[in-house]
DNA sequence: CGCAGGGCTTGATCTGGCTCAATTCATGCG
DNA sequence: CGCATGAATTGAGCCAGATCAAGCCCTGCG
C-alpha cells in the first residue's frame, strides 16, 4: 500500500531509540555520562510507553516502581486534596523527568496526565539507584534533576504566594516559550495542549481570570491570542511584568 | 561553682554527639542504617556550626558544598524574585535537612535564616554521595529525602492555589502541630518562632490577614493565641477546616 | 451536513483578603 | 527603671479576582 513512499534504509537503524543516540540526551538523565556508560544506561532504559492523551501514566496512591522520561508528547501532573480540590503542580515536556514523588513512600503521590499522544521512557527505579552506585556522574545528574524539581517547586511558591494575575500568567508563558526553545522549537510561536481551567488550577486563577488576562495581553500587544495557538509579540514586556517593571 | 548538681559520671561520654547516638537518628539522615555503616556516617558528618537567631546559614548565590542537618533550633528558607518580592518557602526544625537546592546548579538557590540560637550538623555533599555509592541504604534514605521535600512542595501549590486564608493557617497549624510531636513536644501547645509576617509570607496572605485569622480562631474556641504561645483546644475543628468539612 | 458539547470569551456583580492607619503589647537596652 | 522599637491586634474602606451568567467558537460524530 505505501511503496510510492518508501524510505531510503541507507543503513541499518535500530528499531527502539536508545538514550545514548536520543536527540534529548542532553536535557535528560544522560548528561554527564561518558560513552561506555551511557550504553550501560541503554540496557536500563529498555522499554517505553505509550499513552493516548487524556489517560493517566500514572495515579495518585499507585505503587512506585519506575521513574518516566517524556520522550515525546506532554504532561501534566496534579494533587488532590481529600476534599477532591484539585492543583496541578506542573506541565512536563519532552526530556523532563515524571515519577519522582514516588521514590518517598513508594506511590506515587499525584497523578501524572497526558495532554496529547505521548511517549515515555520507563526507567526501573532499583536499577537506577544499582547504576548510579556504578558511576557518580549518573548519580549526580539525577541528585541535580532532583535539585532542580526542588527549586523549581520554590519558584512556584513564590509565584502563587506573591504575583498578581498578570504576573504570573507572563511568569508562565516565559516559562514555556523557554523550555520549548531549550528543545529547538520556536520561541514566539506555540500551542498550548492544556485547558485554561488547567492554566487556572496550575496558576492559583480561575479559568476566567486567565482568559480575562491573555485578552489583555491581546489588548496591549503583548501576545498574540487565538485560542490555543499564541504568538509572543513583546517578550521583553512579559519579562518586564515578571521582574515587576511597568506596574 | 556547679559541684552542688554535678552529674554522675557513669561512662565515657563522646564530647560530640555522632549520628550513630543522636536521638534524631529515626527522623534524619541516617534511617534505615545499619550499625557499621552508621559509624562511617559519623566520620562523614563530623563537624556542627551554631548559627545565631537571625543569623542566616547560607545565602542564595553562596557556592553550594554541604548539606546542613537541623540538630536543635529553628529555620526558615526564603526565595527572593529579581525585583525584591520574597516568599518564604518552609520551616525547618530538628532532623529537617537544608540545601537540597543548591545541588542543581552547585550554588545556593535560598537563604536559610535561624529563627532561634541553632546547631546544625555539616554533611559534605561529595562525601555523601561517595558513601551513598557505597551504602545503598544510605543511598536510598537520601533519595527519599529529597522525595519527600518535593512532595511537601506539592502540598504547599495545593495550598497557595486552592485554600482560602482560614484553611491555610488550619493546615499550618496542623502540619506544625504533628511535625513537634514526632520529635516528642506537645501536640497541643506550643511557641511560635516565626512572626505573623513570616506566617503570611509562607501561607500567601498578609500578616494582618494572620493575626485576624487567629483571632477568629481563638473566638471559634479552636486556639487559645497569646502572641506566639499557641494551645490547641481542638485539633478535630482544625483538621475539618483543612479537609473543607464546616464550610 | 447539522447538531451536541466542551472549551473559551466577555459582562455584571460580589467578596475575601489587601491596604492604610491607629493602638496596644512585649522585649531588650542604656 | 523607663523608653525605644519591633511585633501584634483591630478597624475602615477598597479592589483584584471570584462568582454567576450568557453567548460564541471549534471539533467531532451521528
Amino acid at each position: 500500500m505505501n511503496t510510492a513512499t518508501e524510505t531510503p534504509k541507507l543503513r541499518l537503524e535500530p528499531f527502539k531509540v536508545a538514550c545514548s543516540s536520543c536527540n534529548l540526551r542532553e536535557l535528560c538523565l544522560p548528561v554527564g555520562l561518558k560513552r561506555e556508560n551511557l550504553e550501560r544506561l541503554d540496557d536500563l532504559v529498555a522499554s517505553r510507553r505509550n499513552v493516548a492523551r487524556g489517560d493517566s501514566l500514572f495515579r495518585a496512591g499507585e505503587v512506585f516502581q519506575s521513574l518516566f522520561a517524556v520522550r515525546t508528547g506532554f504532561f501534566k501532573t496534579c494533587v488532590s486534596s481529600e476534599d477532591g480540590r484539585d492543583q496541578v503542580t506542573g506541565f512536563q515536556m519532552a526530556g523532563e523527568l515524571l515519577g519522582l514523588d514516588g521514590i518517598s513512600t513508594d506511590h506515587h503521590t499525584c497523578d501524572a496526565v497526558a495532554l496529547e499522544d505521548s511517549q515515555v521512557c520507563i526507567i526501573p527505579f532499583d536499577q537506577l539507584e544499582g547504576l548510579s552506585r556504578e558511576f557518580s556522574e549518573l548519580q549526580h545528574q539525577f541528585h541535580k534533576i532532583m535539585s532542580r524539581e526542588i527549586v523549581r517547586d520554590h519558584g512556584v511558591m513564590l509565584l502563587l504566594g506573591s504575583m498578581r494575575a498578570e504576573e504570573r500568567l507572563a511568569a508562565f508563558m516565559l516559562n514555556l516559550t523557554q523550555r520549548l526553545q531549550a528543545r529547538g522549537f520556536s520561541a514566539s510561536s506555540l500551542i498550548l495542549r492544556m485547558t485554561r481551567e488547567e492554566i487556572g488550577s496550575y496558576l492559583g486563577l480561575k479559568l476566567e481570570t486567565v482568559s480575562r488576562t491573555f485578552s489583555k495581553f491581546q489588548d496591549d500587544g503583548i501576545l498574540d491570542v487565538k485560542q490555543r495557538h499564541i504568538r509572543v509579540l513583546d517578550p521583553a514586556k512579559l519579562q518586564g511584568l515578571v521582574s515587576g517593571i511597568a506596574c
